[in-house]
RNA sequence: CGCGGGAUAGAGCAGUCUGGAAGCUCGUCGGGCUCAUAACCCGGAGGUCGUAGGUUCAAAUCCUUCUCCCGCAA
């Protein structure tokens, strides 16, 4: 079939490998537009648009608001089907009905649950067991579309959302071949979700990375995996930015009670007391510096035993 | 040229402002103690102080160049 690709990120890039590498043609890839990103300012090109460009792809970039004129490319591309996976903008019904199988949306997760913009972290902070991937025929409103086909993985114990999105994104490709398949045969079965146990996920930002020791442990361990690699869950020592990478639900306190926040570091290691037992840091990374095991950060780092972290940078002057 | 931190022994760091013997905490190797240990004691090995140049009697330290790493912001 004539497929166009709508995605932007990693994930999506994969799911866009296995479609370059199966018998449909891809005659366009749709991305959003490329932005200044990291230390000085250079301009960084989507995952999703990097491989349409190694691949010789037509890509288009629209940008807000200019949903008519992408509309009359894609009108004149005339695609079969149109994938989306992670593409980041809301389609518009006239495209969402422009190619002869519409549009089908591959999804991180088993739906109707987590609906929206970050299934994925939500799933690791939630501890979800399992999810999956979930591919849908598009419909107007968010992620309501009808579902062709699932696909389910559990989450390892020390599951992170970098680790599940690799997952997933592995089980994606095949997933969208199967699915075209159905489609393109004529016998994809479509499965209306069930609207009640439908539920909607917030789009992660930094501002969740924040850990409130006054939680407990097992929720920011959970927050320190499912925040993993972005935007990363920290704290403040001293006023400077702590990022914790890889933690254990411990019970080791310093004195035999537990204040929040409280630092413990011994040889037996770094603790954390929480409002509900402690969180034991095996991996860290402190501002300005590479990422290190605790034993190297109490090496050299100024820490000691009762020291207090804190979720935000506090005013000495107070 | 968006803002900022950093490069010193295998690891994490101090020393740089105020030039003048290469240090600390670990790891590692050898020995000792112990029922035992990630504990403790004694001893050893290991570094062209990121690169290139300059100033100086003398540079990890001052000046200049370049490379690389990282946090913020986006």
């Amino acid at each position: 079939m004539r497929t166009v690709f709508m995605g932007t990120p990693a994930i999506a890039a994969a799911a866009l490998a296995a479609l370059l590498g199966s018998r449909h043609s891809v005659e366009a890839v749709v991305t959003r537009p490329d932005a200044v990103s990291g230390r000085g300012k250079s301009v960084h090109f989507s995952p999703v648009k990097e491989l349409a460009l190694e691949h010789g792809i037509k890509v288009l970039q629209p940008e807000k608001g200019s949903g008519s004129l992408l509309f009359d490319e894609l009108s004149a591309i005339k695609p079969d089907i149109i994938v989306v996976m992670a593409y980041g903008r809301i389609l518009k019904k006239d495209v969402l009905e422009l190619p002869k199988h519409g549009c089908i949306n591959l999804h991180a997760s088993l739906l109707p649950a987590y609906r929206g913009a970050s299934p994925i972290q939500w799933a690791v902070l939630n501890g979800e067991p399992q999810t999956g991937i979930t591919v849908m025929q598009m419909a107007e409103g968010l992620d309501s579309g009808d579902i062709i086909m699932t696909e389910k993985t559990p989450l390892d114990a020390k599951e992170t959302a970098g680790s599940l999105t690799e997952k997933l994104a592995e089980m994606a490709g095949p997933l969208l071949l199967k699915a075209l398949d159905a489609i393109e045969a004529g016998n994809a079965t479509r499965t209306p979700q069930e609207e009640a146990k439908a539920t909607y996920v917030t789009t992660i930002d930094k501002s969740f990375g924040a850990l409130d020791f006054t939680k407990d442990a097992a929720m920011l361990e959970r927050m320190v995996r499912g925040l993993y690699p972005w935007p990363s869950a920290y704290a403040y020592h001293n006023g400077k930015l702590i990022k914790f990478y890889d933690c254990d639900v411990s019970y080791v306190s310093l004195d035999g009670s537990f204040i929040p926040g409280r630092v413990n570091a011994s040889k037996q290691g770094l603790f954390i007391e929480t409002g509900s037992g402690s969180l034991k840091v095996n991996e860290l990374q402190a501002e300005g510096k590479k990422r290190m095991m605790a034993r190297d950060f109490l090496n050299g780092y100024k820490i000691a035993s009762g020291d207090m972290l804190y979720d935000s940078l506090r005013n000495p002057e107070e």
